[in-house]
DNA sequence: TTCAAATGTTAGCATCAGCTAATAGAATAT
DNA sequence: ATATTCTATTAGCTGATGCTAACATTTGAA
């Protein structure tokens, strides 16, 4: 099954709100997403059925293995752009949101070059 | 009217062909994007309608003025991201194709940062 | 001239992903 | 204990954008 961006927003989503919260619900997606409860229960169980995450007995949504790796992957990648963004000087809140876009488009390839090219650029600049 | 990412790539497509070709019917959008005749109809329609093209008796799309903004807006960041992508080492494949997708996604705030900073760092590499 | 190929359009299908309205069930407060 | 509120789900709508099948029109070759 693959994954839309819709679909790595939700679970990179679910990663940063587990990282604040003891628990994390589909209400808290929503709030934090400001999209709709049924639009998030949907999403939820479209990726359950995927085996990306888990719902417990409390209603409280587990990230499976396979569901943490794409979030981390994301979520790194936000942070990562971001930083390189505010780095050449965008402002903090066009960084983030070209960067919450960038995110889910680019490859693996061009990741990866863009960590390498920043790490060897850190002192220089 | 709103352009969507969909419709910048028509534009695009459309301004890269009429620098190759005297014309640009749909058909040539067709198969230029590996896309079906009834989806560059439709797409042609829509643009038509928001005013990004005409298309004369012969079938013949001419980009206006609007649509030649937006394609020549979309088509510089092509070649800017892909130029700057192979410059960090990413392959010319790759490059193309995430300069496709991050094309439609940044900020003018981000493009311009990203072209200040190729400017500031050609000769110093 | 006639028949075939090329071109464009219409109709209708699929998927993705948001939405509202309505409902069911659980938790909480009075 | 009852009523309210919170949470989740179901049903169904919407719009964007790809598709195929079928058809009309035009072009061009035999």
């Amino acid at each position: 099954m693959h994954l839309q961006e819709s679909g790595e927003m939700y679970l990179e989503t679910i990663l940063i709100l587990s990282q604040r919260q003891r628990y994390v619900r589909s209400v808290d997606v929503a709030d934090y997403m400001h999209f709709s409860k049924p639009s998030v229960s949907r999403a939820v169980s479209l990726l359950k059925q995927g085996e990306y995450l888990t719902v417990n007995s409390d209603g409280f949504l587990i990230l499976t293995e396979a569901g943490r790796e794409v979030a981390e992957k994301i979520y790194e990648r936000h942070q990562v752009l971001t930083e390189l963004l505010i780095a050449i000087g965008v402002s903090d809140e066009t960084a983030e949101d070209d960067a919450c876009k960038i995110e889910h488009d680019i490859s693996d390839e061009t990741f990866l070059a863009l960590k390498r090219y920043m790490r060897d650029h850190k002192k220089a600049e």
